[in-house]
DNA sequence: AGAAGAATAT
DNA sequence: GATATTCTTC
């Protein structure tokens, strides 16, 4: 039973640099059904690679309905299906907190951040809950254990530090939101499709030194010309290194991920 | 009124 | 256990 454990996790390290993981975010989100059809944890090692969106759950769109057209509602009103928090998507959400900072980070601005198509406000408020949850179960006992293993999506992802202050506000979060959303409203945005879209995110490396696992998340691939973060404390300057988290997003695709690939507007 | 956060429910 | 939904508070 546990060997499993480590096994994925040796696994995760020798494979985990691979380019495919740190090409496309595209796919970040995944359907539940699909999910589920995939079984999803089964091996992250083509994780990069869009899922194959084959049976997107289409409710209908021919729906010839006789006489009454309370079945054809693209209205709000209606279920979605329940979100699953792949890695790649929690990732997103946790660079986003991680750049908004604590004290922003509300699910609000978390979702704008994120700009993912279909995400609601709910999806994030809930996973933020648990979030902090699980960050706080970290600070009390889990810092020498490293980390249980019920923990495996939060797990997939680096805490910043700024998450584990001590239990006192230090100075509070003097973060400033190095780049803006996306797009205010929840419509894609056109990009230059022979352009890359390099989301600079901005943030310090953890001094955590879990293996090269975590290195290998961080998608450094290139650093070229490192913007300087706006954001700079001038005060105590923590001995951390500046890592750049480089969000690739889909070059040519839609920019903003949607989680109904299926759409006809 | 609307959003955040905690508490519950599925 | 993971998300959703409800409830309370700001």
């Amino acid at each position: 039973m546990r060997e499993e454990d480590s096994n994925w996790f040796a696994k995760w390290e020798e494979e985990l640099p691979s380019p495919e993981e740190l090409i496309p975010l595209s796919q970040a989100l995944i359907t539940p059904d699909l999910a589920i059809a995939f079984d999803l944890h089964r091996d992250n090692s083509n994780s990069g690679q869009p899922l194959p969106q084959t049976t997107p759950p289409q409710p209908n769109s021919s729906t010839e309905f006789a006489g009454d057209s309370t079945g054809d509602e693209p209205a709000r009103t209606l279920k979605r299906p329940r979100l699953v928090w792949t890695p790649q998507l929690h990732k997103r959400f946790v660079d986003a907190v991680a750049h908004l900072g604590i004290k922003n980070a509300v699910p609000k601005t978390i979702m704008q951040l994120m700009s993912v198509d279909g995400l609601t406000r709910e999806n994030v408020a809930s996973h933020l809950q648990k979030y902090r949850l699980y960050l706080k179960r970290m600070q009390s006992g889990g810092g020498g254990g490293g980390g249980g293993d019920s923990d495996h999506l939060f797990a997939s992802s680096p805490v910043p530090p700024h998450f584990l202050r001590q239990t006192s506000r230090q100075s509070s979060d003097l973060f400033i939101p190095s780049f803006v959303p996306i797009s205010t409203q929840q419509q894609h945005i056109a990009a230059p499709p022979s352009q890359f879209l390099h989301r600079q995110m901005s943030a310090v490396n953890f001094t955590s030194p879990t293996k090269a696992t975590d290195q290998a998340m961080f998608l450094v691939r290139q650093q070229s010309q490192v913007q300087q973060p706006v954001f700079r404390p001038s005060s105590l300057h923590l001995h951390n290194q500046v890592a750049n988290y480089t969000q690739d997003l889909e070059s040519g695709a839609k920019t903003g991920l949607t989680l109904f690939p299926t759409r006809d507007d």
